[in-house]
DNA sequence: GAATTTTTGTACCGATCCGAATAATATTGA
DNA sequence: TCAATATTATTCGGATCGGTACAAAAATTC
């Protein structure tokens, strides 16, 4: 039971403004992202922007945790396949390349990858999310080589999380490397390198 | 034979004013690079940096240009170095790892990975020196693989270019995780996996 | 219908941006 | 000593920056 607030309604929806404004970081990243582009980008402006996420910086962040939640998502749910390992990591470098490939105006790579690095040497607060992200990655795609390994599939010895961030690392690369021009058929070529060395 | 230029002297040597500009840039990227900031870097005074470097996209890109000539360096001795694949491997990752945990004011990671992203989806030109910079990795790395393959140290039908790839992979990774905070034990022991795994 | 509340739209703030125009300075060549 | 040249130093200009003040607008509540 949803009672309506008090006051004019909100012209704009907060989920998809964010979103836009994320796709407007993503594309310029931080520092050459401004609140006209991204009042532009949403539709809002630049007060109405300021009262929804706070200032730049905080919706940033904001873009960056919307972002980082899609990617928990997609850990999720590799964690959770039944498929042999080699199928569950091409599968997931898949769906990455995919989206690292996308954008209404050519390839865009990672949102955290190609944008928060370049801020992150200067900005504490960007450095720190870029951290978590790339814990978060780590360990998420520990899971399906540790599963591998309790089920027979790997060496008894195998140091699944060494294993992991190995595999993140290609991740990390595939998003530079698409935002770089390479084509989706070398990206794939590499993904299928990745799979045969550490399977 | 120098024979000394007519007018008043520079009061700057362009060869550490650009390498200024360079620091300049890695700690701040393009955008948040000021030409204030630059300025006062390199010493100069904006009029004699732009008529020194041109503008500063341009100053960027001599910028870059500086630092992938330190890459190639580094590249080429990794291709003559006489010691086995793995220790070649390790050394040129460690040597890249010292030179990410540096910087005046806590890592930087890579000048190339962490700052040309951001801007290369927008930009035409340093996503055109990106993606060349990438290749120029790409192929160096490849010298050592091939050796090894020609020397018998690897299967008859291993893939160098792949494996070279996938090793510079790594190296975009360890760039990216530096500059997010990861210790020097951590990228160390990422090395020693991608040996391990490619060798 | 009037008061209240919330958001929107306009306009503006000082600061900073990149680049250039102009003048002062320091050197060489005549 | 003086003209020519090349760099430095100061200053400015138009644009844009991030952020905010203020009033008009649109909804609910009384």
């Amino acid at each position: 039971m949803l009672k309506k607030p008090r006051g004019r309604p909100r012209a704009y929806d907060p989920e998809v403004a964010l979103w836009q404004a994320l796709e407007t970081f993503w594309a310029n990243g931080f520092s050459r992202a401004s609140l006209d582009a991204l009042a532009e980008a949403t539709g809002m402006n630049r007060p109405s922007l300021y009262a929804a996420f706070g200032d730049k910086k905080s919706l940033y962040l904001k873009s960056f945790e919307c972002f980082a939640g899609q990617l928990r998502a997609a850990l999720a749910r590799t964690a959770e396949s039944e498929a042999p390992l080699d199928a569950t990591l091409r599968n997931f470098f898949h769906e990455a390349t995919e989206i690292y490939m996308s954008g209404p105006d050519g390839p865009r790579g990672c949102f955290i990858i190609c944008t928060a690095p370049a801020e992150a040497a200067m900005d504490a607060d960007i450095r720190a999310a870029l951290k978590t992200a790339l814990e978060e990655i780590d360990r998420g795609l520990e899971i399906p080589f540790a599963k591998a390994k309790a089920e027979g599939h790997l060496p008894p010895d195998a140091d699944t999380a060494a294993l992991a961030r190995l595999a993140a690392s290609v991740l990390h690369s595939l998003a530079v490397r698409a935002r770089a021009g390479e084509t989706k058929e070398a990206l794939h070529a590499l993904t299928r390198q990745t799979v045969q060395s550490l399977c």
